[in-house]
RNA sequence: GCUGCGGUAGCUCAGUGGUAGAGCGCGUCAUUGGUAAUGACGAGGUCGGGAGUUCAAUUCUCCCUCGCAGCACCA
């Protein structure tokens, strides 16, 4: 038999008869590591136990110690312990999938009845039995045929049906948990009792629809979180406790930032102090975007859907917008217009004023556009997924050759707008061509290549989303996560050049005749609504000072402070600073802690030696030790806090 | 939109086939206090909406609506 060298991480290598499995190398070496092993990692790739190595290579065994392949390993197996375990409880259960996930796994699963949440402690409970009962891992290659006849046989067309959807003949792999048997690439443990049972948690129970499409079945998905110990089971628990306080809808409430009713789903009532944080970004927005060289315009609600025939929308969109009619009985005739939904078709009709030169592209034409989309009831959001939103909307009309500097500079623009509002975490996905769209290959690779050169170019990596674009263009998605790890697309950059065409708008090229130009679809924030959330979690609700809402409080401790406090409050509003006064007969205790929970980042507290001292006793939100400081130091230095970091 | 769960006082929640309870908040009074809850008293709810079953429904059933989790959607 052939020989094949293993090399260690330690650069040491042994020789094997080929087809050596890295448990019979584990053995080798000790047996102690033979126990302990989880797997290998050979050349790179994660390695079962049991599969055979052929050929020379680079290999290290794994322990739980690896928390990476670890984690992957105990999560896998637990989605098949999981599987097992309920179709041990329910044997005409049919099993689906059952991938590992951030944080866990989860396992579809088809069955009449619901699973219940007491039916998750009931399963729990058998896994447990299943992992203590330490039975082996086994795995076999199985031709095609057998595997297909074999779920047959069971009854498990949702089986039959992945393994048709394997691309080729190649040989399916099978695993065993016991006598429990699941079609699985692996790898996995070495058996069941090397998953440690008191380091997971089945979550949850939902729906989700077989292969992810809405016409096909709506399966039972079961959720789980798992770690390599119980402390990190712990810990993963706790961050979920801390993450659910920054939610956005609990603190918009304690902040009294806005509300929400049933009269007017997916729209905001915003409250003055929301709306102070709104206005406060749009006027921040609004100077980075003169700045930015932009033009502001302003563009109509309510349009007739002649409009939206000839953008495309009313044929591809309609069912997302919100339409509205008015009939003889109140008007002279009847119409159908539509909410906007969206603001290119509107900005282009401002484009189409006047005859375009090519001298005035790249022209940047931007909106705090208010839009109204009928979003579907389950995708509603807090404010961060809503039906009526405002977007710190842009277009871009340009040649194709502009495309990658606009989008250079727009990304430079961007990064430095989150910066100043304290993000650092965010990301950019490019999208690709989808499977139905327009344009050549030729233009897409253009203008593909041309989104990710800007991205190099500003100095940005990016993750591509294939075939995520629109059918008209790729985007540039720009992503920040939530409190408990959720995605947002905040930004975007769209390119398109299918509005401008229908629309008809044009430019007089250098030549003397007339081009369509592209049209970047572009915003910052996305929309103020969703930023605002992101905004909010981002920063625990403790937005930066120039921002939030409230920003001063004067609490007296004595009401011979109360006229004293009435000048300081009045000096920091003269000097541009949101500054309240608290006089209430109340102890100080009692106001430090109500305007510490309305997140207030500066409280400024008198009494009788401030009265004084013509000072002021400074606590800020966070920290438990305060400081005097005299009144004109106090101004000055709020006054410093309170001006937008683009004006500084 | 789909699956599951939920809607009781301003908020957080308990509860019951015989028209409801707590804590916080709110109001009144007393208290003038040094940095995360002073005390006493009081007011406040057609139990999300509609229909049905019942002598009787907040409680059981159905429909609607809104919310939550996930899926699908997200120009």
């Amino acid at each position: 038999m052939a020989q094949i060298s293993l090399t260690f991480p330690d650069g040491n290598a042994r020789q094997y008869d080929a087809g050596v499995t890295p448990a019979a190398v584990a053995a080798d070496i000790s047996s102690s590591l033979a126990k302990k092993a989880i797997s290998a990692t050979v050349d790179g790739a994660h390695w079962d136990m049991q599969w055979p190595i052929d050929a020379d290579a680079q290999i290290a065994i794994n322990t739980m110690k690896d928390e990476e392949p670890a984690l992957e390993l105990v999560r896998h197996d637990l989605a098949h312990i999981m599987a097992r375990a309920v179709q041990e409880l329910w044997p005409d259960v049919q099993v689906t999938i059952g991938p590992v996930i951030k944080d866990g796994w989860y396992y579809d699963f088809d069955r009449k009845e619901s699973f219940t949440p007491e039916d998750l402690a009931t399963i729990e409970k058998k896994m447990k039995e299943i992992i203590n009962k330490r039975e082996p891992v086994r795995t076999e290659i199985w031709e095609r045929e057998k595997a297909i006849q074999f779920y047959k046989d069971k009854g498990e067309p949702y089986k039959v049906e992945l393994i048709e959807a394997i691309p080729g003949d190649e040989p399916l792999r099978m695993y065993w948990h016991g006598d429990w048997q699941d079609l699985c690439r692996g790898p996995h443990l070495q058996h069941t009792g090397q998953v440690p049972a008191d380091a997971f948690k089945l979550m949850s129970i939902a729906g989700a629809y077989w292969r992810g499409d809405s016409d096909r079945a709506m399966l039972q998905r079961i959720y789980g979180t798992a770690f390599t110990n119980k402390e990190g089971l712990k810990e993963h628990m706790h961050r979920l406790e801390e993450a659910a306080k920054r939610d956005h809808r609990k603190l918009g409430r304690e902040m009294d930032l806005y509300h929400m009713q049933e009269e007017a789903p997916g729209q905001v009532f915003w409250h003055p102090n929301g709306w102070t944080i709104y206005t406060e970004l749009q006027d921040y927005m609004r100077r980075r975007q003169r700045a930015g060289g932009y033009v502001e315009v302003n563009t109509p609600q309510v349009v007739n859907r002649k409009l939206w025939e000839a953008s495309g929308h009313w044929e591809s969109y309609q069912e997302n917008m919100f339409i509205v009619e008015v009939d003889e009985e109140h008007a002279r005739e009847k119409t159908i217009n539509a909410l906007k939904p969206m603001n290119c078709p509107c900005h282009v009709q401002v484009f189409n004023q006047g005859l375009k030169s090519y001298r005035e592209l790249p022209l940047r034409m931007a909106e705090f556009g208010s839009c109204n989309r009928y979003e579907p009831s389950g995708a509603l959001h807090g404010i961060m997924r809503v039906r009526g939103f405002t977007q710190d909307d842009g277009h871009i009309f340009c040649t194709e050759d502009q495309i990658e500097d606009e989008t250079k500079i727009f990304i430079e623009f961007l990064s430095e707008i989150y910066a100043e509002l304290g993000f650092t975490n965010w990301a950019i996905k490019l999208s690709t061509r989808p499977e139905k769209r327009i344009g050549s290959d030729e233009v897409w690779d253009k203008l593909e290549t041309a989104l990710g050169n800007a991205c190099k170019a500003a100095g940005y990596d990016y993750d591509i989303q294939e075939g995520e674009g629109a059918f008209y263009g790729p985007k540039l998605e720009f992503v920040l996560t939530d409190a408990i790890g959720r995605d947002w697309q905040c930004g975007t950059l769209q390119v398109d050049s299918n509005i401008p065409e229908r629309l008809d708008a044009t430019y007089v090229g250098q030549d003397g005749s007339k081009h369509t130009p592209f049209m970047l679809h572009r915003a910052t924030l996305g929309s103020f609504e969703r930023f605002i959330g992101i905004l909010i979690e981002e920063h625990a609700g403790k937005l930066p000072f120039w921002l939030a809402p409230r920003q001063v409080v004067v609490a007296t401790i004595v009401s011979d402070g109360d006229d004293y406090a009435h000048e300081v409050v009045t000096a920091l509003k003269a000097a541009g600073v949101r500054a309240e006064l608290d006089i209430r007969n109340e102890k100080i205790n009692y106001k430090v802690r109500e305007h510490s929970l309305g997140k207030v980042p500066v409280i400024l507290a008198i009494g009788a030696r401030e009265v004084e001292e013509r000072t002021v006793s400074v606590r800020r939100l966070g920290e438990n030790r305060t400081a005097v400081t005299s009144l004109d130091e106090i101004v000055s230095e709020m006054k410093i806090a309170a001006t937008p970091p683009d004006q500084l």
